[in-house]
DNA sequence: GTTCTCATGTAAATCGTTACATGATTAT
DNA sequence: ATAATCATGTAACGATTTACATGAGAAC
């Protein structure tokens, strides 16, 4: 799924202008996608071309004009068709577990660290998504954002319970290297 | 971490060719890292150049040459350096987690099948990575390894036990639908 | 006979981010 | 006064994938 068809998506929502749609992938879908001003704006300046969303711009004063975006029949006909489609990987790419594949050769203490401000990450994620999740509107997504807390909880719970074999290794490392 | 990066730190572990790089990118580190030929072979020519590989070309008979690549002290003293960056941030997106947000325009069964079809996925990846996980030689590869079934494992459970509020919310798209 | 494995490499295309350009208003 | 929010848009840059180019040997 691009870009260009979570906006047509975040649109059968709600109309909003492309400063709003950020906030919205901000807020709601942050967790399994992201999007930038550059790549948001000209996919809805495209989609607009194509008959898939219509714009009305609502002039301000001392400010450039907001221009609200709702989605057509056309649009809403396209983003069904495109749902239909099988659905593509997740792509998951993770620096912390490419680093911790090597942790053997970091400096003792290091890794430690690094799994210390991990939980810590996670624990605040957990909490964002604790008040998030009562206010969420649709059962879809409080069911994304209960099985979010599951999975980090139980990443934090993995971690804690088996952050010896790695602690060990680091270690095993600096002894080498003292050798 | 770029592919740079990552095609050293393979190489920390043993010399080899690209071939066996993206081979071993398939085996050990795909749960968290992607890479193809278009990028791995580039990236080899250029740490070449730079003198943090050294290349030996094995000629073969009827097969292009294998070129197999060692880690030079440079390029063991520049990978520990970029180890010791700063950690980015994991990236993920997933296509199905997306999907959900809209169960509620999907057709009523799709939602099932796409649930059913991914607790399967979950399911096979946990059965590889069980036996995988066993032959692992380090105790970091172990750690991640059991990080990942723990992961699914916590997955297919929050799916089944919280699918009913997908599903229900699938049938009143159908029901409005209908109207 | 068709698919898989071995083996390397390049060029084009894709998809997206970052930085730039502009500037008022509101909250701390 | 400093930062955050509001508001849109473009251009340059970056990283990586896909497709192309080439071809033999082994397995099923």
């Amino acid at each position: 799924m691009d870009i260009r068809t979570l906006c047509l998506g975040v649109l059968t929502f709600e109309d909003a202008s492309g400063y709003e749609i950020k906030k919205i992938f901000e807020d709601r879908l942050s967790h399994f996608f992201h999007a930038s001003f550059g790549s948001i704006y000209p996919a809805l300046t495209k989609l607009t071309d194509e008959g898939l969303l219509s714009c009305t711009a609502m002039s301000q004063e001392k400010r450039p004009d907001r221009k609200v975006y709702s989605i057509t029949a056309d649009g809403r006909f396209a983003f069904v068709k495109a749902l239909a489609k099988p659905i593509g990987d997740d792509r998951y790419r993770s620096d912390f577990m490419a680093t911790l594949m090597f942790s053997s050769l970091l400096p003792a203490g290091t890794v430690s660290k690094m799994l210390d401000e991990r939980i810590e990450k996670y624990k605040a994620l957990i909490d964002d998504m604790k008040s998030e999740c009562v206010v969420k509107q649709t059962d879809s997504e409080k069911f994304i954002c209960g099985y979010g807390m599951a999975v980090y909880q139980t990443a934090i719970s993995y971690i804690e319970e088996n952050r010896h074999l790695l602690e060990a290794e680091a270690l095993k490392g600096q002894l080498s290297a003292a050798e």
